[in-house]
RNA sequence: AGCGGUAUCGUCUAGUGGUCAGGACGGCAGAUUCUCAUUCUGCAAACACGGGUUCAAUUCCCGUUACCGCCGCCA
């Protein structure tokens, strides 16, 4: 059995995309359950939209999803370069095999007469096809036109092709995932496989590349199933062998247009920024097509590649639901140890003077702030009374401070937390007393803790009342006590 | 317009020629808690439509509809 290299191959005109790094996973999954070797190759033909940022940003992301290549621009490997814009010089040798053989011939149309064609075929309500008028142009002709200082396209005979390995004009392929697929390729048209500047064009790049890396699976975005046609006819005109392939659903916006900046993040870096855990990210884009066969949700992408089955991938478009991102981001959080999470925390910790708190109240604070956090970002917020001498009251939290029961219940509480010892099982111990003495008085607990916790933090919802109390300080909890009072 | 693909709760999905059509997210309700959150319990929620085939169709076939994709000297 020939050895499964599988590629992703991603074109550097913006930040890795989500949908990208989905397609990746599935590549790398199946590279991982096959024994196989998962390659990376940068399609940079197109040099204006291509950009050294974008370049590094895919490495980067790639990396942080944990889907590390055996080869690529980076690292290397037996079928190098695997950047595009360095192997210009080996595809023109291929385009002279497909001349040479008859199965591709120079176009001379200006755009204008393209532009004429296809206008045309509008008006008449007609899909547009190629019109083939230069297939059989004479030497004469061509040289004619050369002298009048035109440079020549190559352009692929799809009917050509077709007839020298197919019946009919029916092409057929088994697709991993979509099971048989098929498509009559007289609707195809002559397509460029190499501009009138020499450069290649995609459809005939990736042929050659994929034959020369000896990709033997191509795990795809299914907006490349109709270029499949095209490419399989030019690795049949190549006389190479034509590897599989399989094409996924795509994934959607909630409001099933293609997802895009207004939606919210769309590449993996900006995910990242917003306090998304990779670990998250590749576990949900995991379950967009694929289910595990225990129903378990939560997985690790090793524990994913053991179970993985390319067949069993969902052929239908999936949406992307931030909500479940988000509950599987909160699960990813707590399952990090404070020291991690403390590290992941950093950036969003940026505008806080760290250096008012000791380490260990550091830690305490982080230990009761982390439960809710659904993103890293939301520390920022939570975190926001720890710091500074004074308080930001929010709205419920002026409310709850200006009420009668409030000021009682702060009194009492200044008179009795000066004579506190303050360390967490006292202030614990001490509380409860508190409340049950203002229980007493008719009060509920939740009223008084309300007081407690305006004066102190501003705000009536918050991290646990014991661990707040304690980081933030004796000195500082009363002196805050005492200015919210009338 | 043409060609191709897809169709199970709002969403991601499991599943089967005979099932109470299962799970997860979200939603709602309740319990716990000093608040919010967490956690736990419960509830509502789906086989797109129309024809076949069959004793029986959500499942197989055909059509309709909807949605997505492709029709570049972009990738």
């Amino acid at each position: 059995m020939e050895e499964v290299r599988v590629r992703i191959a991603p074109s550097p005109s913006g930040n890795l995309h989500v949908g990208t790094a989905r397609t990746a996973l599935f590549n790398y999954l199946f590279a991982k359950k096959n024994n196989g070797k998962f390659v990376l190759r940068i399609e940079d033909t197109d040099a204006e939209r291509t950009s050294q940022e974008y370049i590094d940003n895919i490495f980067d992301s790639l990396k942080a999803l944990g889907l590390n290549w055996d080869e690529g621009p980076d690292v290397g490997g037996p079928y190098g370069p695997y950047t595009q814009s360095e192997r210009f010089d080996i595809y023109p040798k291929y385009v002279q095999q497909l001349l040479d053989s008859g199965f591709a011939y120079e176009c001379f149309c200006t755009p204008e007469e393209l532009e004429a064609e296809k206008a045309e075929a509008t008006a008449n309500k007609k899909p547009y096809v190629y019109s083939k008028k230069c297939e059989n142009l004479t030497e004469d002709e061509k040289a004619k036109l050369i002298a009048e200082g035109r440079k020549p396209a190559i352009r692929f005979n799809i009917a050509k092709a077709q007839r020298a390995f197919h019946d009919s004009s029916i092409l057929e392929f088994e697709d991993l995932v979509k099971g048989k697929l098929h498509m009559d390729t007289d609707l195809l048209g002559d397509f460029v496989i190499q501009k009138s500047n020499g450069a290649p064009t995609y459809n005939f790049a990736v042929v050659i590349d994929d034959m020369l890396m000896k990709i033997s699976h191509v795990i795809r975005g299914e907006d490349h199933i109709s270029n499949t046609y095209k490419q399989i006819l030019i690795y049949e005109a190549l006389g190479v062998p034509v590897p599989r392939f399989g094409h996924l659903g795509m994934i959607l916006a909630p409001d099933r247009s293609k997802l895009s900046k207004r939606h919210g993040a769309t590449a993996v870096s900006d995910f990242v920024k917003e306090g998304y855990l990779t670990d998250a990210l590749i576990n949900f884009v995991a379950l967009l097509g694929w289910a595990p066969s225990d129903g378990e949700e939560l997985k690790s992408v090793d524990e994913i590649a053991a179970d993985f089955r390319i067949g069993e991938i969902s052929s239908s478009n999936s949406i992307f639901e931030y909500d479940k991102l988000k509950w599987m981001n909160s699960h990813y959080i707590k399952q990090l140890s404070l020291e991690e999470l403390e590290e992941r925390l950093k950036p969003y910790l940026e505008k806080y003077d760290l250096s008012e708190l000791s380490k260990e109240h550091f830690d305490k604070m982080i230990e009761i702030t982390r439960e809710p956090l659904t993103l890293l970002s939301d520390i920022t917020d939570a975190v926001e009374y720890f710091f500074g001498d004074g308080v930001n009251f929010d709205e419920s939290g002026k409310e709850t401070i200006e009420t009668e029961t409030s000021q009682n219940v702060l009194k009492d509480f200044i008179e009795k937390a000066e004579t506190w010892e303050w360390n967490e099982e006292n202030l614990h111990e001490k509380l409860e007393v508190f409340r049950g003495y203002w229980k007493e008085q008719g009060i509920k607990p939740k009223v008084t803790m309300w007081a407690v916790r305006a004066a102190v933090t501003g705000r009536t919802r918050g991290a646990d009342m014991v661990g707040i109390l304690e980081v933030i300080g004796k000195d500082k909890t009363l002196a805050r006590a005492k200015s919210a009072l009338k």
